[in-house]
DNA sequence: AACGAATGCAACCGCATACAT
DNA sequence: AATGTATGCGGTTGCATTCGT
């Protein structure tokens, strides 16, 4: 029990990771796998714990993560799945295809609590703030007032039956409460893909980006270099899209088909068949159709940064921090996108 | 322009749990 | 059963960036 083995050590980096510890972790998960999380470091070559790899690749680098901007559907989702499962974000995290549980908690706690307080609403009991502070408050129902789910509306105090009008799931009169999507998400768990129209009192399908008509860097997958940015249709951008809208998405496969653990929770494989992976002489390839698709990187909608001339060996932009975020912004985003190192 | 405050987010820490010996 | 190791999760921190004065 206890700490993990890593953290005595005291040779080990801290800290941001720089490019080049990122294209050693790239290179090698993308060929060989993670398997033993906490042997990853030593054979890619890195002078990090195991756990730091992991987290590293599973909040940034692996190819399925959606970036950008939250929608409005998946803050609603978000509140909604907070509301029956609490601070487990991880479980919430499994309902939104790309998302890290990090990014949700950051998100959380830095945005959504304060639009929820703005509303007048408790972001920890989901309960209206008035019900919270003044216990004796009667909970009389204002018929007239329309709760909504919309958090770019200007913040208004919340009518006293704001958790009735803006969590219709844990006020359905039914015994279909809490208690019964507690159940069925325990028993689901996170390992089943779950279909949330059965939960949701909303439609919900896969959230969108909104599309962008701003320029976007691309590949070109012949010749592996990073294209510069130039405007794309709207149907180029659809193109794109398809990694980070399916999140059962198979972006590499070895060639007995087998799709590798990407380090998400994932009970439904065991040890055994992570080793047997590793075992196996098959390296772990691009999807054939993955690499045919000359895909572009979707940009964050409210970047405003100036596009970056970029060049994943180009060392001119690491002057100064500002290039080398810069870098590690498109680093990532082509990272996650775009299996160079294989 | 300079400075401090606020914000956003990547990464770390410590604990719980599962698994191995 | 006891102990050690590895992994996953949630809370927290630290720092770069943005905003406001």
């Amino acid at each position: 029990m206890g700490r993990h083995s890593c953290c005595y050590k005291q040779k080990l980096r801290k800290g941001l990771w720089s490019p080049e510890e990122d294209e050693k972790l790239i290179r090698h998960i993308t060929k060989f796998g993670h398997g033993c999380w906490s042997s990853v470091p030593k054979l890619a070559g890195l002078e990090r714990c195991g756990k730091s790899c992991r987290l590293r690749w599973i909040n940034y680098l692996r190819p399925d993560l959606k970036r950008g901007t939250f929608s409005q559907q998946e803050e609603k989702l978000i509140i909604e799945l907070h509301a029956v499962l609490g601070n487990k974000w991880s479980q919430i995290a499994a309902q939104l295809p790309g998302r890290t549980d990090n990014e949700i908690k950051n998100l959380w706690n830095s945005s959504i609590k304060k639009k929820l307080r703005q509303r007048g609403i408790d972001p920890s009991t989901h309960k209206p703030l008035s019900e919270v502070n003044d216990k004796a408050l009667s909970a009389s129902n204002d018929k007239n007032s329309q709760g909504s789910y919309n958090l770019d509306e200007k913040a208004k105090p919340a009518p006293a039956a704001a958790r009735a009008t803006n969590y219709p799931l844990l006020d359905n009169p039914t015994p279909a409460t809490h208690e019964f999507f507690l159940n069925r998400f325990v028993a689901t768990k996170q390992t089943e893909s779950i279909n949330l129209n059965e939960f949701l009192p909303f439609s919900y399908s896969q959230p969108q980006q909104p599309q962008q008509e701003s320029s976007d860097l691309f590949f070109n997958t012949d010749s592996n270099s990073l294209l510069s940015a130039s405007t794309r249709s709207t149907s180029n951008f659809q193109q794109s899209t398809f990694m980070s809208s399916n999140n059962n998405a198979s972006l590499f496969q070895t060639s007995n088909g087998y799709n590798p653990s990407w380090g998400l929770a994932d009970n439904t494989k065991s040890q055994n068949q992570v080793n047997s992976v590793e075992n196996d002489q098959d390296y772990i390839k691009w999807n054939d159709q993955f690499l045919q698709v000359p895909f572009l990187i979707e940009k964050s909608s409210n970047e405003t940064k100036p596009e970056v001339n970029f060049g994943v060996n180009n060392p001119e932009i690491y002057h100064g921090q500002q290039s080398v975020d810069s870098y590690n912004k498109h680093f990532q985003r082509i990272s996650t996108s775009y299996g160079q190192f294989t």
